[in-house]
DNA sequence: GACCCCTTTATGTCCAGACATATTCGGAAT
DNA sequence: ATTCCGAATATGTCTGGACATAAAGGGGTC
């Protein structure tokens, strides 16, 4: 293993790493039809040599839009797109519980408001006594872009701090790295709205528009509701995605 | 570049790869609370030497618990679990994933076409060859209502007829009962979208009115798809629903 | 105790290589 | 035209290495 090594290929200062600007001219490709579904994409060694990149390089890229739902990939038959991607759009993995813990991919939380659950808030929305939650509100977004709008009822003994809620993963986690509290059961109910005009503005879509509407409602192993979030995400900016598989016995 | 390179500790015959080996010894170790939340896992160096095993190897483990939201890394701070392992990595899949293969309580399958797959349908959409596929639209509702809409492709060499879809509990069931043909991976995409002037029509709602657009395709074991379905429900008229509960996982 | 700064560190990113293997494909035979 | 088989192929897995960088931590100063 003697031979030379081309010095790594970096980013310009500021730029996003090899691997996912190669990404984003693949989605980009997928997204305005150069690739259509069921199109091979560039195979590994091919996507080397196009952008002057390694093989592992190329292999992150791929992965990325795999994990995106976006191709699908296969020893020796290649990297075949499953999907268009629609514009700006955020996936998150709805599959099981571990992912109702988790903000979708880089769509992190901003808090726009974390404090004393005003009278008419969600917590009236839930018939809980306001002053026995802390409402966050904020949105989903990843960079300058929007996702969604947030809001949550947070139980108060077990409220953390917006920094330790801004260094978590998730609010869930971040309740119970500093509390010990345990989602034990997450109920989810995903529907389909019309954005008010007060939502609109504050996601900047059209009012009228489609949107996502997600409640979940966490309860602790004794059954005590902890945490209840609702998210509203504009048509076109989210989905979920989900792969289930039937499950193999022969694994370990 | 010039070092002996040890050769490669591969799984034994039927063993999933180290990598997820390696992944399922942590994953494990979080669910009985060797690593609780909030602690730091082993580095990547430190993996190495307890498995034997390269870096690249355990990156990749870790990578497979990050994606699981079970814990979060940054550099230099290390990889610090955020998560308790739930069942959610394995959330029964089975019972998940047969609810796919289920119609949506007593809203039955009412079909108003099925046959050849026009050139303009929904093969199509999906890029794949028409005269491949048989494509299938019909009403979901109960009674007199509609819930929303369905259309569907069904690999011509396993298209059941009219009367077995009817009489199955579901169009893969019914696949399933008289091809044999059993899927083994199904991908789903839940998003919002806007009803066009002629979805509305067809389902008696305002055009320009929420909905919720879902799309699935399934595939059978060597990853082959044999059914394409997508179903629009508009707003107000369906939501999905479900609940997670952490399952105990003190049998393992 | 708070703050600052520098070193250390553990992950992030990128490079190279090799072997395994599932899958595709082309050619031969029927 | 269909079937079979073997070679080729493109991804999967695993090894090694190097540099970048964000973050932790220790020590000194105030």
């Amino acid at each position: 293993m003697n031979t030379s090594k081309r010095p790594a290929t970096r980013p310009a200062a500021g730029q996003a790493p090899r691997y996912r600007q190669v990404a984003q001219i693949l989605r980009a490709a997928i997204g305005n039809g150069t690739y259509k579904v069921g199109d091979l994409l560039p195979g590994e060694i091919e996507l080397c040599a196009l952008h002057d990149i390694s093989r592992h390089t190329a292999r992150d890229a791929l992965r990325l839009l795999t994990q995106e739902g976006l191709v699908v990939r296969r020893r020796r038959a290649g990297t075949v797109v499953s999907a268009r991607p629609g514009p700006a759009m955020f996936v998150q993995p709805l599959g099981g519980f571990q992912d109702l813990l988790q903000y979708a991919g880089e769509a992190r939380l901003k808090i726009i408001y974390y404090g004393v659950a005003p009278a008419d808030g969600l917590a009236a929305t839930l018939n809980l006594a306001p002053e026995d939650w802390r409402e966050l509100r904020g949105y989903r977004g990843s960079g300058a872009q929007t996702v969604g709008l947030a809001r949550m009822l947070i139980r108060k003994d077990c409220a953390p701090t917006a920094t330790e809620i801004d260094n978590a993963s998730s609010v869930a986690g971040a309740i119970e790295a500093r509390f010990g509290v345990v989602a034990d059961r997450v109920d989810q109910r995903i529907s389909a709205m019309t954005l008010t005009p007060l939502l609109a503005q504050l996601l900047g879509a059209p009012a009228g528009d489609a949107a996502l509407h997600t409640q979940r409602q966490y309860r602790d192993a004794p059954g005590r509701l902890f945490l209840a979030t609702e998210t509203v995400h504009p048509a076109g900016r989210f989905a979920y995605v989900t792969s289930y598989t039937r499950e193999r016995t022969d694994v370990e």
